[in-house]
DNA sequence: ACGCCATGAATTGCGTACAAAACACGCAGA
DNA sequence: TCTGCGTGTTTTGTACGCAATTCATGGCGT
């Protein structure tokens, strides 16, 4: 990888990462002269970043206004919603790969994260810790096409439930979400990945009620 | 729509479609400064295009080197296929919407086209009407995550027929597809989307099978 | 006091010059 | 003749100046 497309993922990521982590709010104006200045470049990078970032539905760029971070909210996502839940069981079912060890302890980690995390509630560490256990999970099928659009869809609804929190129970959401991470590994330790596949399908939908998107 | 981002889709439309009908050929090397000039304007606008085409898989930039037309050959397209297919059948349970007397004219013009086509096969009127058959069966869902995904899928697979149609015997494939369209005016006429994505899925799956994916 | 227009400030879109990188080609030397 | 290097050419990547567009603000007219 060139040094180029290198500083392009960075960027990328760090501003996909800004926005679904809630740094940026949604409404947020992002000049491309103030980023270009934070991350020591010039505009044009900033620009080709902020044009995929738009393909992605995470922000909208107008000419002579500026660079602002789209809303996201439950019901304009529904029909998201529902294909995140379709492709989550069909990971289970297209190509899925052997399951290592290594796997294994990988989830392990995040589960004592998660039990962390109902001892000290931190919305924030939430979001960031729900993402690694999405990384993961794309991560067990081999069917690259499946896991490309199964991570477009989760950033573009990554940052409902961080918005939805102020009006749930955080405690009673993370321990939602300690045990669900439990069932996965008690499926993915029997090496039964159309089971965690399934799983998986479950938490979403579950959530996505929860979240109010009926 | 202003009028930058109008130029930016029929700039991108006409590349995607040179591609996907192998006007540029995979290995085509295409020139941002013969780009801007046959289009009229700088290469700027003809790079934000292009960084969208690699994004979607279609070229791929390189410093120094080029903008070159990505290869597509069944085998490694294999998972791509197996998520189309999926999806095609998704599109049959995901919000359809009311089909309206204006479809089914609609879909009577492709079949008319179609056995047109079997008098005079021609490959590539033969792609071409197949990608409007695509675009109109992704428009009977009215979920708009999915309706992007397919797409995209579709124009990452679209040439791989139109590459194979030298070991095929096009008469035959016209004739086959002739047919399947035919299937779906007549499952679309009863209404039923959910077979009309049946045997889309089923359309799919036989063809990548002739094409030797297996 | 209210509405309207003009003007200025801020921002993105575009065009162009230059830097960086890769390759083709020729030439020198063994 | 073959190999290796250096240089020139072509291409994409970056930086920056300017054009186009939008909005806020203030002044003017009624």
């Amino acid at each position: 990888m060139t040094e180029a497309s290198e500083r392009f993922t960075r960027l990328h990521a760090a501003l996909r990462d800004r926005i679904c982590l809630l740094d940026y709010t949604p409404g947020t104006r992002l000049s491309e002269a103030e980023l270009a200045t934070e991350f020591k470049t010039s505009r044009t990078p900033v620009r080709r970043v902020l044009a995929r970032l738009e393909d992605e539905g995470l922000v909208q760029t107008r000419h002579g206004i500026g660079t602002i971070v789209t809303d996201a909210d439950i019901r304009t996502m529904a029909q998201t919603y529902e294909l995140r839940m379709e492709l989550a069981q069909l990971a289970g079912q297209l190509s899925p790969r052997p399951v290592q060890p290594a796997d294994l302890q990988h989830l392990d980690a995040l589960c004592r994260q998660a039990e962390a995390l109902v001892a000290t509630p931190d919305p924030r560490a939430f979001a960031v810790l729900n993402m690694h256990l999405h990384q993961f999970l794309t991560s067990l099928t081999s069917n690259a096409a499946l896991c490309e659009v199964s991570d477009r869809l989760y950033y573009q609804t990554a940052r409902i439930w961080l918005l939805a929190i102020p009006d749930l129970d955080l405690l009673s959401e993370v321990q939602i979400f300690a045990a669900e991470i439990w069932q996965i590994h008690t499926a993915l330790s029997t090496g039964d990945l159309r089971a965690v596949a399934l799983l998986r399908r479950a938490h979403i939908s579950m959530s996505f009620k929860r979240l109010g998107g009926f």
